[in-house]
DNA sequence: CGGTTACCTGAAACCGGTTACATTGTCGGC
DNA sequence: GCCGACAATGTAACCGGTTTCAGGTAACCG
């Protein structure tokens, strides 16, 4: 383990001026430059992390705030690898480094102040909150103690934190559009869970589609679903209970348009004669599923570089943080439509 | 930002009785600890991590080296987030955080030492690899430089290292098993990448399973495929269009075995009735396919806690590595046999 | 009552970098 | 020939902890 006074001394210059070679490297002549940095591939020095971030505290590295639903186990969410890669990629284009963040589960107090303790003990230069739609209160905190952050599907807002989603209620319009336009007067829709900001906003764009067409659009066809699996089968049954059951849905999640399929074709219900069905996400099983689910794409690595950069612009920006990005939808028409 | 000597100075203490209080309580009289850590709640102290691990050469942090195959842009990982959340939990139980590491994609020289210079730089107490099937030199160069490393489905083997493995072979086994009791006879397997650890088990498996049961097995009937789902479809068509096709496929992955259902389906063939398929892996999409697809299904959080098990393991014991891990396997049966 | 011993605490060196400030040497201009 | 500007480098303080070593006090013992 070579340490900076050690190639100093063996370059024959003072540990400043190799510290130089690495950080401000114009100041220092070609000359010595050139011999120091030989010098360092050849004994293999590499400049220690916890030195420098102590002494500069940046630390290059940003947090990630993805933590579990306690109530519901077995969530997932739907393309969490795409962000992943895509947001690694990106953060290490820019020498960033991610540290996944502990928890509920953690060890040590749970007193709503985990993740800002996390990025003070770290020094953590920002954060990146993947919404798990639990309104969790330490992740507003961190947001308020004022850490740059870019939250994913959540809106929040702060002196340093922007957030990065889709266009949902422009996604919700494509979708109805589409099944206005294969002659569908009576739509339903499964929501997600209101409380989170893609249910909510998805929504919107339902209802306000639907007026735009001139649509009637009864109570009892907006069904709150929870973006799982078995919630999407259950809001269809309630729907195809109804006496005047609608012939086409908007469901606001892939998962649970799968689950709403399922009920369907298990009443006996032909897919799309009898009901069509339009979800949300794309997820892999939407192109597997017969008679393939027609859905809402979302542009799953737009969510990862486009955080990347938004936080990448605040930690070198410096002034107001970005303006939330809206990611672009396009529709996917499969055998469901 | 307090620091331990604010702490220090406000309680009337020196620093190092301070630093007592944190690391090594029971040397310091529970008076003065008590008041210390009273004061220190108070005051909002957290030790700075980058001190910390300078002084002591310790970071808390492991690396997770898990990166994308380029060769094969859009590769998914079939239960990456299963084992994310598990591994995550179990260190951070032990205090442990999780650093994601660059890949090939990072910023810097690319010279096989990626990894190793990570660990170096950050202090790192060691690593977690998730295998991607490339045999990548800079994860083998991680476990020749004697970093503490548990390695999932890639069988390392170094004086501070071990993996995580299913039991692929009793896993085909299962298959095998449960396709003779079904009274097939002619049964043929696509299996995954043979450079990889499961796949070449699971054909270990598959050919000792046969050969227990009395069956013969045709060089034709063995196709080599590559886990990808149109690899799956491929391998299939090359199955279906032999003279002797078999009855019953054994496919060591799911996402394979989706696309040989389809491939099959699009022949016109009747599944189970004219073909019959056992899949690997048990991803989500196995049981919504029709008509399910019957599956070897893998313990998939017992990846990552025994992971995290393994590695503290060595962490905290120190002396030899812990034996690899091998988690059992269970048969699903479903619509497909 | 003197000498151990055990227990608690403090002083200071150290971990490996960064950086403000001081120093040296060169050169052009007058 | 002197002065100021500038470029290149060095000195040393500092970042915030940990830990070795030594010192002081009280309890215990014969």
């Amino acid at each position: 383990m070579t340490t900076i006074r050690e190639l100093a001394r063996r370059s024959g210059v003072s540990v400043a001026t190799v510290s130089r070679v690495f950080n401000t490297p114009e100041v220092v002549s070609q000359h010595t430059r050139q011999r120091i940095l030989d010098l360092a591939a050849e004994i293999g020095y590499l400049p220690n992390g916890s030195a420098r971030t102590l002494a500069t505290k940046k630390s290059n590295m940003v947090g990630l705030v993805w933590d579990t639903d306690h109530r519901r186990p077995g969530w997932r969410h739907p393309f969490l690898q795409e962000i992943l890669v895509a947001l690694k990629t990106a953060l290490s284009a820019h020498g960033l480094n991610l540290l996944m963040l502990a928890g509920h589960d953690a060890a040590g107090p749970d007193d709503g102040q985990r993740y800002v303790r996390a990025v003070r003990q770290h020094n953590l230069d920002g954060a990146v909150i993947i919404d798990n739609g639990t309104r969790d209160p330490a992740v507003l905190a961190l947001v308020e103690a004022q850490v740059p952050c870019v939250a994913l599907d959540l809106r929040v807002d702060g002196p340093a934190s922007t957030y990065i989603t889709s266009d949902n209620a422009g996604g919700a319009a494509l979708a109805v559009r589409h099944l206005v336009e294969r002659g569908h007067r009576r739509i339903a829709t499964i929501t997600g869970p209101l409380r989170t900001w893609p249910g909510a906003e998805r929504l919107v764009g339902f209802r306000a589609a639907l007026a735009g067409a001139g649509l009637p659009l009864a109570d009892s066809h907006v069904i709150e679903g929870d973006f799982y699996l078995d919630g999407g089968h259950a809001a269809m049954n309630r729907l195809l209970a109804l006496d005047d059951r609608p012939t086409a849905v908007f469901v606001a999640g892939d998962e649970m348009a799968v689950g709403a399929m399922r009920a369907a074709q298990a009443a006996g219900l032909r897919i799309p004669d009898d009901i069509a069905i339009v979800g949300f996400d794309d997820i892999e099983v939407a192109a597997l599923i017969p008679p393939g689910l027609s859905t809402v794409a979302q542009n799953k690595p737009g969510f990862g570089t486009a955080a990347a950069e938004a936080l990448v612009a605040m930690l070198h920006g410096g002034d107001d943080p970005p303006k939330p990005t809206v990611l672009p939808t396009t529709l996917v028409v499969r055998g469901s439509t």
